[in-house]
DNA sequence: CAAGTGCAAT
């Protein structure tokens, strides 16, 4: 075509590289552009920009504005948004300043795209005074200007300055728009203000919004955070038209709500709707199959992100760690290793998930040799990680490297320890049973005692029978935390250890004076169709004779390896 | 010839 002379004006290639952009084809708006090398102007090149920039390549739409610059094209205000656009992408600071100087110079601050960009590019970098003077000194404040003055403050975290500035557009007579509102929700979200959420969903039904999608998709995530979970799931079952943002959201809500039988649920179908997930879908979804154990749900998911193609970024430091979470939590840690190993990129919260895995399957020095690994490797350790790693002293009994490791924490690391990390020492004291050193911690750490601390006291104590030192500290946890009921369970086992009989029952008695039940123990078991859930003593499953024979047998051959169940 | 803002997970 271009031979022919059919496209040998710069006006048709423009409009030619438009057309391929618009249809996502950016392989043949940058061919076109290529082609068309002595026909370049401006226009040519702003469209080029403009495609490559919207479709993430902001990079090779910087190297064309560098290009366009040295041949001497002069920039103009359709040029600066896509540019400045591009440069906050790449996360480009000085450059936009000596864009930002060029608009100056070209006289083109006054134009509310380029100002919009440049305010965008500001409030992304958290230069909130460079944006609120451009913003000041922009006589034409549309809407899309303020939304974005709300929106920058909303996504710093700033949520008072966000309202008031939403305040200060409605009292200047601007009607909100549907950007607006769901900037606003996400502050109400955020302030878990379920009044005010409603407020504006009162709002939204009465200014015509209600049937957009963003905004149900907000309301959703709004309902959810401020735990409403019917309002949410009602919005979310009359949305019409519903798209990834709103699976994503009610998927999140159930996760975070801790309902993770309905977040696989509505993944599947998802799925079944033929909605494609994205890396946030998988993102939460994982972490409801740790919670189940769910060892075949979570390889599943796995291995859909592996023959994914190009749609999962497998290099996502975030996917990474959450694939390799719920292979610990699902007892794989060969699998978590095979991922592990295989992370370009790693972030400290890799290695402490691999060393708290390590650390709660007793492999005391696994996790240990991770721990030294890390170190070397010149990443810092931080609280979490001296968690894991005192919880691998405790669960190997590492005594001397355990009170080693707190007492050099903060001077080697600078890493201050916390009531967890005095927590882990009690628990591995307790089980080690040095109980008296352990109490004599619980009473005189540097924090205010929970009743985490005097829980894991009242373990040890009832591993080892110790029952003086277990009736301490089953004060001190009711106390603390009255209605604990583990722990009364805790303290009987104690006295069962220690051959007091009687005393077990006045337990029975104090449980039923103070009203508290104990919650059935509840266990998980994987089977081809799926998991079952278990609960202490139950005979309903259709399968139960067969997992109570299964489990028995289980239990002898536990026993000839000389495993006594503490119980 | 053509342009700027939002909602989901860590």
């Amino acid at each position: 075509m271009l031979r022919n002379g059919l496209l040998d004006s710069p006006s048709s290639i423009t409009s030619l590289i438009n057309m391929y952009s618009k249809c996502n084809r950016i392989g043949y708006a940058f061919g076109i552009f290529n082609t068309a090398s002595p026909d370049r102007n401006v226009f040519a090149y702003n469209a080029t920009i403009a495609s490559l920039v919207a479709h993430g390549q902001a990079e090779k739409g910087i190297e064309l504005y560098r290009e366009m610059r040295e041949i001497g094209i002069i920039p103009d205000r359709f040029t600066f948004p896509c540019v400045i656009k591009g440069l906050s992408d790449l996360m480009n600071a000085s450059e936009v300043k000596k864009a930002h100087g060029l608009v100056f110079k070209l006289e083109l601050t006054l134009d509310v795209f380029v100002g919009s960009a440049l305010i965008n590019c500001y409030l992304k970098f958290g230069l909130m005074q460079e944006a609120e003077m451009l913003f000041d000194r922009l006589s034409t404040r549309d809407v899309v200007l303020w939304n974005s003055m709300v929106n920058g403050y909303a996504q710093t975290g700033q949520l008072d300055k966000a309202l008031e500035v939403f305040r200060e557009m409605c009292e200047v007579g601007v009607v909100p728009s549907r950007f607006t509102v769901t900037g606003v929700l996400s502050v109400f979200s955020e302030m878990d203000d379920l009044e005010s959420g409603r407020a504006i969903h009162g709002f939204v039904v009465k200014i015509g919004y209600g049937s957009s999608v963003p905004i149900c998709n907000a309301l959703i995530d709004m309902y959810s955070k401020c735990k409403s979970m019917e309002d949410a799931f009602e919005i979310f079952a009359t949305t019409e038209g519903k798209d990834l943002y709103s699976w994503n959201s009610i998927i999140s809500a159930h996760e975070s709500s801790g309902d993770y039988d309905a977040t696989l649920r509505l993944f599947g179908k998802m799925l079944s709707r033929r909605v494609r997930p994205d890396l946030v879908t998988v993102t939460t979804v994982l972490p409801a199959c740790s919670n189940l154990a769910a060892l075949s749900h979570g390889k599943a998911i796995h291995s859909h992100i592996l023959v994914s193609g190009n749609r999962y970024d497998t290099n996502d430091v975030l996917l990474n760690n959450a694939i390799m979470d719920m292979y610990v939590k699902c007892g794989s840690m060969r699998d978590a290793l095979s991922v592990f190993e295989n992370m370009r990129n790693k972030d400290v919260a890799s290695w402490n998930i691999m060393i708290m895995g390590y650390a709660v399957h007793g492999y005391g020095n696994a996790a240990l040799d991770f721990f030294r690994q890390m170190r070397d490797r010149r990443f810092r350790p931080d609280m979490v990680t001296f968690i894991g790693v005192l919880s691998a002293c405790s669960h190997s009994g590492f005594l001397r490297q355990g009170r080693e490791f707190l007492a050099q924490m903060e001077s080697l690391y600078g890493v201050v320890p916390t009531v967890e990390h005095y927590t882990c020492i009690v628990d591995m004291l307790g089980r080690a049973n040095q109980l008296k050193e352990a109490y004599e911690i619980a009473r005189s750490m540097p924090f205010e005692s929970n009743s985490v601390v005097w829980r894991a006291l009242l373990a040890g104590s009832r591993l080892h029978g110790n029952v003086e030192i277990a009736e301490i500290a089953l004060t001190k946890v009711l106390e603390l935390d009255p209605g604990h009921c583990g722990s009364y369970v805790l303290i009987s086992n104690a006295y069962v250890a220690a051959g007091r009989y009687d005393e077990v029952i006045d337990v029975r008695d104090l449980m039923r004076q103070k009203n508290v039940r104990k919650v059935p123990g509840c266990s998980w078991i994987e089977l081809k169709d799926g998991v079952h859930a278990f609960i202490n003593s139950d005979k309903t499953h259709p399968l139960s004779d067969r997992i109570y024979a299964e489990l028995l047998s289980l239990t002898a051959r536990l026993s000839e390896q000389g495993y006594v169940p503490g119980t």
